[in-house]
DNA sequence: TGACAAGGTGTATACCCGACACTATGGTAT
DNA sequence: ATACCATAGTGTCGGGTATACACCTTGTCA
């Protein structure tokens, strides 16, 4: 624990540097995404993204990344910097830049709700379209994320890592029914995603409910995101 | 002891904060960008990036637009944020986290050679090919935005912002053939750029030298980067 | 064993992108 | 004035890619 009589003083004014970290899932086919409610001010009671201060001596990904474990627990996913916000007057205590992040957790990733921090009276998932009112600039780095995630869909396959280790090819398509917002031609995209050639057959089945069970996939490569044509 | 009104202090250790900026311009046909000689250490004599620290009561676009306008004199250009640099170890002197830039200014914007600022002892436009030895990770930011820059070629009208008010479509050509690296037909690259119906032809002939003179256009939006299919 | 519900498959058409070669026009030299 | 030079400017055809579209298959459950 650090010394409360211990300062640090610089020749200059130095802003404080933060992550706030926008952690999508989705569920029910819905975008989700992660709020903890503010245990302190400022907009204490108010729900804001998962996020917090820097270690002095932690890279700014491995920040965003401990930050994600510490609110959900969740760990190896796929995390992206996103963009800085640094409005003079965007935190009211201090001057605070903030580094922001995305996430994408498959949905089965959440073995158990997630647990509420030191620094927040509780942690919920929120669908995209119902979110609530937000502190800080919070809006608008969540809008910004959902407009870099639904842009990436295109170039790259970014999609699957909201996928769990195992699925089927419904599964995927009903994700990018949710991200695009529209219902998509079963045959066309699956020859799509054939031709991308970047998953391949367990060889078993999945059965999910009283009808036809459904071939289950998994990717080649699980980690990587690759950027298509 | 330091006098306090000349020292900040704060209950934890701060970063500090600098913008750096990688200013782009198309010279002879090739694709150029301005590096500082640095004045000071760490990396004294070493070429760099412009930039510098962040002002605390500025936004992060204003100080980059400000480091830009000190180093080149050049303003009203281009000018988006690239990354954020924060490798713990990335400065020597202390913590420092880099908002990273880019900025695509025209050839003919540049009235006069940069002066030197206060904290450079020279100015430069290098040929991105042969560029020095450069300080901290600048050949990482330089490398990340070139990248950033030719991805967008693809889906953005970005490279309009490398043209003067007026332009001809061979100029704007050569401007895609420097920065594709890769010879483009003619007759296809004009289909193309007509279908974006985004210039307009002002009506004027452009001589440039003992030859047919050319249609000279301007962009309908000058200052508009828009995203293309 | 029949009904249900989702899984799984191919073809025909439209559109877009790339390959490709010649004429037009102004400048300059003789 | 005339011929030559250098860049400006223009259209079509073909291949490949993306989209629209409907029916049979298979396991479950009543």
């Amino acid at each position: 624990m650090r010394n409360p009589s211990e300062t640090f003083s610089y020749a200059y004014p130095h802003p404080a540097v933060t992550t706030d970290v926008v952690v999508f899932t989705i569920r029910q086919g819905r975008l989700h995404l992660l709020l903890v409610k503010r245990a302190n001010p400022p907009f204490r009671g108010n729900w804001a993204l998962p996020g917090g201060f820097l270690d002095i001596d932690e890279d700014l990904d491995t920040c965003a990344a401990r930050e994600l474990a510490e609110e959900t627990g969740i760990s190896g996913v796929y995390l992206e910097q996103l963009y800085t916000f640094g409005a003079t007057h965007r935190d009211p205590r201090e001057r605070v830049i903030s580094v922001a992040y995305y996430a994408l957790i498959p949905e089965q990733a959440l073995l158990a709700p997630p647990r509420a921090a030191s620094d927040a009276t509780a942690v919920d998932w929120f669908d995209i379209g119902e979110l609530p009112l937000l502190a800080f600039d919070h809006a608008d780095v969540i809008d910004l994320a959902r407009r870099r995630l639904v842009a990436k869909l295109d170039y790259s396959t970014i999609a699957f890592q909201f996928m769990a280790d195992t699925f089927t090819l419904s599964e995927l398509q009903s994700v990018y029914e949710t991200l695009l917002n529209q219902p998509l031609d079963k045959r066309n995209f699956r020859k799509r995603i054939r031709a991308l050639d970047l998953i391949e057959e367990t060889g078993r089945l999945r059965r999910n409910g009283k009808h036809r069970p459904a071939r289950e996939y998994r990717l080649r490569h699980p980690k990587r995101v690759e950027i298509i044509k």
